[in-house]
DNA sequence: ACGATTTGACCGCA
DNA sequence: TGCGGTCAAATCGT
């Protein structure tokens, strides 16, 4: 274990800039249902140049924080650099956030149509291989897949892979991923991530990520868990015909456990408190707890401490290069 | 023997 | 109708 060096300390703060910026934000947004700028009646609100610029700063933080975990890598074969979905505009998910149950209708009748699987959700991230260590295929993650397929693809000089969740039949786990090496530069490999593991996968693999203190993850707690990330996505004001605007996505949601409850849960008042790492619960702190004042969708209160002198665990970093 | 991979066939969608 | 995605039988590896 080493103390943070100055790249992990700037990569913290940029992610809890951006944290502080999103909360602004939120608050905002929540406090004021009306879209129309001019005619908010509540004084305490900020404007839209204001909100635009909060915006700008919650992307720019979490750019930059992407961007130092790419360049802090000390993974010798690969380099990760994740695009969001350039359909839904999303800012990625993480192939283990969990969308969806697999006790939930969809999982039921043994497999997806293509409607639901096209509304999973996409991402793409491109794998640079270290040429010195072969080109023995794409950058490991830390889920195990299973090969369903290759083809040719048209104009494109190699054939796409396609691989699923290796408990798909056992877990009903669903995720899929295609692996498509880039013509340009055929050391890198561009991975499409569909659909996010609802398998056992999700909690940290005994040969990848030591489950230290292990934290107690419910299924339903992590359903909630994604909720928040959910819920903590800016909401921009409906346009005139009623379809929501774009949002912004909170792109850290792997290493998001939850280690105790208070209260209950967070469904009825509760709080949970949760770490961002896997090392334990001093890498990265928060108290979450539900805003039961906003009605039929709660907003979560966010409380989010970060101990500077503390040790964080390298898995993390690991973790968020091999999953973003 | 069992699980993983390969590969041609099939299907749905634009 | 062509293409991308998936299926499933055949094959391979351990």
């Amino acid at each position: 274990m080493e103390l943070l060096n100055c790249e992990q300390k700037n990569l913290l703060s940029e992610l809890i800039h951006g944290l502080n910026a999103a909360k602004q934000l939120q608050a905002q947004l929540g406090a004021d249902p009306s879209p129309r700028p001019s005619s908010s009646s509540y004084s305490s609100c900020l404007t839209t140049e204001m909100k635009e610029t909060l915006l700008h700063q919650i992307v720019s933080s979490y750019e930059k924080a992407i961007l130092m975990v790419n360049t802090t890598q000390h993974n010798p074969t690969t380099e990760t650099v994740v695009t969001a979905d350039p359909v839904s505009g999303k800012v990625p998910e993480s192939p283990t956030s969990i969308i969806g149950s697999p006790g939930s209708e969809e999982f039921l009748d043994g497999g997806l149509s293509s409607k639901k699987r096209k509304m999973l959700p996409k991402w793409t991230e491109q794998v640079r291989i270290c040429p010195e260590r072969g080109l023995e295929g794409p950058h490991d993650d830390v889920f195990s897949w299973r090969k369903y397929g290759q083809k040719d693809i048209l104009g494109a000089k190699y054939p796409r892979s396609y691989y699923r969740c290796t408990f798909r039949n056992t877990q009903h786990c669903y995720a899929t991923k295609q692996v498509q090496r880039s013509d340009g530069d055929p050391t890198i490999f561009e991975v499409t991530y569909r659909g996010t593991h609802t398998c056992a996968q999700r909690n940290p693999p005994p040969e990848k990520r030591e489950s230290k203190p292990n934290p107690t993850v419910v299924n339903s707690q992590y359903d909630l868990l994604d909720n928040l990330r959910t819920n903590l996505t800016a909401r921009r004001p409906r346009t005139t015909n009623g379809i929501e605007g774009d949002g912004f996505s909170f792109p850290v949601t792997s290493p998001f456990y939850s280690y105790e409850s208070i209260n209950g849960d967070f469904g009825n008042g509760g709080a949970t408190y949760c770490h961002v790492g896997s090392s334990g619960p001093s890498d990265f702190t928060g108290l979450i707890s539900t805003n039961t004042s906003t009605g039929s969708s709660p907003i979560f209160d966010v409380d989010f401490h970060f101990d500077p002198t503390a040790e964080i665990d390298t898995t993390f970093h690991t973790f968020l290069h091999d999953t973003m």
